[in-house]
RNA sequence: GCCCGGGUGGCGGAAUAGGCAGACGCGGAGGACUCAAAAUCCUUUGCCCUCACGGGCGUGCGGGUUCGAUUCCCGCCCCGGGCACCA
């Protein structure tokens, strides 16, 4: 493909790179100097000009921010923000106040890794990453209200993000109430009496006025929605650090790296998610999200009804979570997990040996190598008996790893003839398969569980039946008579575990916590707010490949920081820093509010800001962001740790919106064609050249799929490459008209200059190529191009209310092509040259905004008023319309618009073509429909 | 296995309260301009048969409903993504 050239034979003025680099160039500008995309805020300090929008009708359309890669952007990258731009832009032009603005997530193990291998301090590779990344955006022309720009790492940033942290600290969640409440008022309702401690937050059973103050300080610490606890975390030496689990991947490694993970109790900072479990599911009833995203929250909450059952055995009870407590008679054994703590009072001398064989096999293995050994059932009998509570029968107990400590109670009751798992134990161990549900499976044996609805059979004693019942009512009449019985009792379990919160790095926010003499945290006073993250030559992590070695946050290093003197209340005392750090995803759980107030000293946004941005618009709304557009690959990271945050802060009164993001929309991505050599290895694709269908690099073979876009698979390519050929407001063009906003494309090079030849037709309609003079006239369009102009107003704004601007392009390209017909020698109307303007604005504001300054318009277009399609001009005075012969196009008749029924089978039937297929033919059936066509039965 | 998406020309994609399939762009072919090329512009382009006129076939596959199905219903196939021994 051949370099768009500007030698002096060309016209003078058409439209090339050069000439469109000129005109972004001015107009960014412009746009900064002006404050063109500032957004008054209704007070603050960005309140300024807020009186002349205030009746306008708000929205906030904000992009999930990036983190600063220094690799830079390529063109897959930007796809979203260019959606939300031209979005934004089109909101301006239909009367909205608009905020809209792009910031940097820049704490984290990404900015840290990219710090260490370029042995640069994260601070300065972070600043330098920035800066590079906001000057790629900013040619792109995205019109951001940059004074409300931020990232996580600013101190002003990371102030609140601690300052956040210490009310989630500082506050519990009531089960009654349903909510988060500060601790305080647990304190108050813990000295009135009005309240117990709650179930495992005290130790010592005393009472709390008999204890002491480090006691009521654990009893207290042990209720608060941050805390610390020694518990099975994902430890990852290879990282240093250990992750939440949502940073694992499925068999068992770090999202981040790939580095191996294990299972290993720690003591560690939790954030109690799983308070918000029903609510973070609820909730997601009022979002505007996609069906997909819905379910993968849902799907990791994992909520499930059923009821904790008690058997009793020789060692105690033992409780399982069953979601089928109306199969309870079918029950034929039971199996605890290898790791469950009755199972040494289980084993029986006869069996010890298996057993602990059995159980030291299970513990070698990682929960990666249970998975990958396939569903063959293995386990081993553990010699003792349990009692079924409903019929008394004594049912054999063994262990077996396909029941996982992790869930329920890590014991089950076994019901084989409805539950696959139990089935296929039941055959390998030889145990008794019992049916209690009636099942169409008439085999005899049962081939299979049956798992299916039906109506409960076999399944009564002498104080309860539910045969006959459907698995509902069977579901609560045995937990009504369980719970009676003091043996069962109704429960809802779920597979959310509380967020694993501290991490063993440096770069990330300092937890604003001390611990005293007592070992029992304690918060930092807000006065004391930043805790700065104190600078270190040496930040990197100890990692190692040893399962067994231990975290070691850097900052323990600092000694002189590690301590501190202060005063909290009992007289100054040396207390110890907490050393870890907060994970990257804290920055990134509040950021949408401290966009709405940047510069704000006293709080993290101001109530009247945040409820004029994002309080609930209507009756039954949560409120929320209008548009956040980002990838899919934050369905149950970020989007689901920002709602648990914002739902907090709602309980605590500090927001008005339940949801921080009331719409979600997932862009897709931009996909690249990876050529590879005959050993695999990619080549530089754009050295690949095709000849007769198949691709050759260096003149050898090379293959061809389709994959993501990146340096490491030599297909990247700059937006800044694409802006030097063609211009912004082409890549913008052509990133929009790939597809629908919400589909992933294949880039092509080649197929850009298709967006570049229609803005330089659009120009020619403006601007005469060889004088640079204005080429429209004061003339009256004719009748087809007014209607051609309004047709495509309405379909144009169609488009953008949908967010498929790939449509409002065709229709923009459509009319070009129209008008570049119709008036071959120049011409066109002022009255249509100046809709077209601003319908291209959103798209590609730089040459709508200079066409539209060339046409004698002082001042920018941004805020001019998106043109209205006259609904007069959108009905045709007559159409063309196809008539059928059994169901066949056969003929086009021109009709009025207006014509009925009988005047179109006229019509029709006047058609020469028409009435010779006719002749001689029994007509059967006519079916005239007015406005859309003609068919005749005939045979 | 379960849950979400999605299958339309050589390619990206338009069009569905059921009514002219393939808008618009890329690519291909032909032409204008040029000494020549590039750039730009114009014409043409779903597939098959035919010199042509014209005809046949076409929205993953098989059925169904209907005067009429890319669109609605039933049953499959394929591709992408998520979850997965979660009791």
């Amino acid at each position: 493909m051949a370099e768009p050239t500007s030698s002096a034979d060309l016209p003078q003025h058409r439209y090339d790179a050069a000439l469109a680099q000129e005109i972004e160039a001015r107009w960014q500008e412009r746009w900064e100097a002006e404050g063109t995309f500032h957004a008054p805020n209704p007070v603050g300090d960005l309140a300024d000009g807020f009186d002349a929008v205030a009746d306008r009708p708000k929205q906030y359309v904000l992009d999930m921010f990036p983190y600063p890669s220094g690799a830079g952007l390529h063109v897959g990258h930007p796809l979203g923000y260019i959606g939300t731009d031209v979005f934004a832009r089109y909101l301006r032009m239909t009367g909205h106040n608009v905020v809209h603005t792009m910031g940097y997530d820049s704490f984290g193990l990404p900015a840290e890794q990219y710090a260490l291998a370029t042995n640069t301090h994260p601070r300065v590779t972070t600043e330098r990453n920035i800066e590079n990344m906001e000057r790629q955006l900013r040619r792109l022309g995205l019109g951001y209200d940059r004074r409300r720009s931020v990232s996580t790492t600013d101190e002003d940033f990371y102030r609140w993000t601690q300052w956040i942290f210490l009310q989630i600290f500082g506050s519990w969640f009531d089960e009654t109430a349903g909510r988060a409440r500060p601790v305080a008022e647990l304190e108050a309702e813990l000295d009135a009496g009005t309240r117990d401690p709650a179930a495992g937050t005290n130790p010592s059973g005393k009472r709390w006025a008999d204890l002491d103050a480090t006691e009521r300080r654990h009893v207290v610490n042990g209720h608060r929605l941050a805390y610390l606890a020694e518990v099975p975390v994902n430890w990852c030496p290879g990282l240093g650090t250990v992750l939440a689990n949502e940073e694992v991947t499925a068999d068992g490694r770090s999202e981040r790296g790939n580095f191996p993970v294990y299972r290993r109790p720690m003591k560690q900072w939790m954030l109690r998610i799983t308070a918000y479990a029903d609510r973070l599911i609820d909730d997601l009833d009022l979002l505007d999200w996609t069906e997909a995203i819905k379910s993968q929250q849902r799907n990791w909450i994992g909520r499930s009804t059923g009821a904790d059952v008690t058997f009793s055995t020789d060692a105690g009870p033992l409780t399982v979570f069953t979601t089928r407590p109306d199969t309870l008679f079918g029950a034929t054994y039971m199996v605890v997990a290898p790791e469950h703590p009755l199972v040494g009072a289980l084993t029986t001398p006869e069996q010890q040996a298996a057993v602990d064989e059995y159980v030291a096999a299970a513990a070698r293995r990682s929960d990666l190598d249970r998975q990958s050994e396939g569903k063959e059932k293995t386990g081993v009998f553990t010699g003792s008996l349990a009692t079924n509570p409903v019929n008394g029968e004594s049912i054999p107990v063994y262990v077996a790893d396909y029941v996982l400590m992790g869930y329920g109670t890590g014991a089950i009751m076994a019901v084989p003839a409805h539950d696959q798992r139990d089935f296929d134990f039941a055959r390998a161990f030889d145990l008794r398969v019992v049916p209690v549900i009636a099942s169409p499976d008439e085999h005899e044996p049962l081939e299979q569980a049956w798992t299916g609805d039906g109506v409960a059979i076999n399944s009564a004693n002498a104080e309860v039946s539910l045969d006959g019942r459907s698995v509902a009512e069977a579901k609560a009449t045995i937990i009504e008579w369980l719970e009676g019985k003091g043996v069962g009792t109704g429960r809802v379990q779920y597979k959310l575990r509380d967020w694993l919160f501290s991490r063993q790095r440096y770069w990330g926010e300092p937890f604003p916590i001390v611990f005293g003499d007592d070992g029992e945290p304690q918060a930092l006073p807000t006065s004391e707010l930043p805790l700065l993250l104190p600078p270190m030559e040496d930040f990197s992590p100890t990692t190692s490949n040893d399962e067994d070695s231990e975290p070691e946050p850097p900052l323990g290093r600092i000694t002189e920081w590690a301590t501190v003197d202060l005063d909290l209340g009992d007289g100054p005392q040396t207390y110890r820093r907490e050393v870890n750090t907060m994970p990257n995803w804290a920055g990134s759980c509040w950021y949408e509010l401290r966009y709405l107030d940047p510069t704000n000293h006293e709080s993290f946004v101001d109530p009247e800001n945040e409820r004029y941005w994002m309080g609930p618009q209507f009756e039954g709304d949560g409120g929320g962001v209008d548009l956040y557009v980002g990838g899919v690959e934050h369905a149950v990271l970020h989007l689901l740790y920002a709602r648990f945050w914002h739902k907090v802060l709602f309980d605590l009164g500090h927001v008005s919106s339940k949801e921080p993001f009331r719409r979600l929309f997932n862009q897709g991505m931009i996909q690249a064609h990876v050529y590879r050599d005959d050993r695999g290895f990619p080549v530089p694709a754009d050295e690949v050249v095709e000849a007769d269908g198949t691709y050759q690099y260096d003149g050898k073979a090379v293959s061809r799929e389709l994959g993501k876009m990146g340096k490491s698979l030599k297909n990247a390519v700059a937006p800044d490459d694409m802006c030097e050929r063609y211009g912004a407001d082409t890549l913008r063009l052509y990133e929009m008209y790939g597809g629908p906003l919400d589909q992933s494309r294949p880039w092509d090079t080649t197929a850009v200059v298709g967006m570049y030849r229609v803005l330089q037709r659009i120009w020619r309609l403006f601007v005469d190529e060889d004088e640079g003079t204005p080429r429209v006239s004061d003339h009256q369009p004719s009748d087809e191009t007014l209607r051609t102009l309004h047709r495509t107003i309405a379909a144009v704004r169609d488009g953008m209310e949908s967010l498929r601007f790939n449509t409002s392009i065709a229709r923009i390209t459509e009319l070009t092509n129209h008008l570049t017909a119709a008036y071959p020698d120049g011409g066109v109307p002022r009255s249509v040259a100046e809709p077209l303007a601003l319908l291209l604005a959103p798209v590609a504001p730089h040459i709508a905004e200079e066409l539209w300054s060339r046409l004698g318009n002082p001042g920018s277009l941004a805020y001019q008023d998106f043109p209205e399609a006259r609904e007069d001009l959108l009905v045709e005075a007559s159409v063309e319309l196809p008539v059928s012969v059994n169901g066949k196009v056969k003929a086009r008749i021109i009709v009025e618009a207006d014509a009925g029924a009988a005047a179109l089978e006229a019509a029709a039937r006047a058609d020469d073509k028409v009435a010779a297929l006719l002749d001689g033919a029994t007509v059967r059936k006519v079916i005239a429909v007015p406005g859309k066509m003609v068919n005749f039965v005939i045979g």
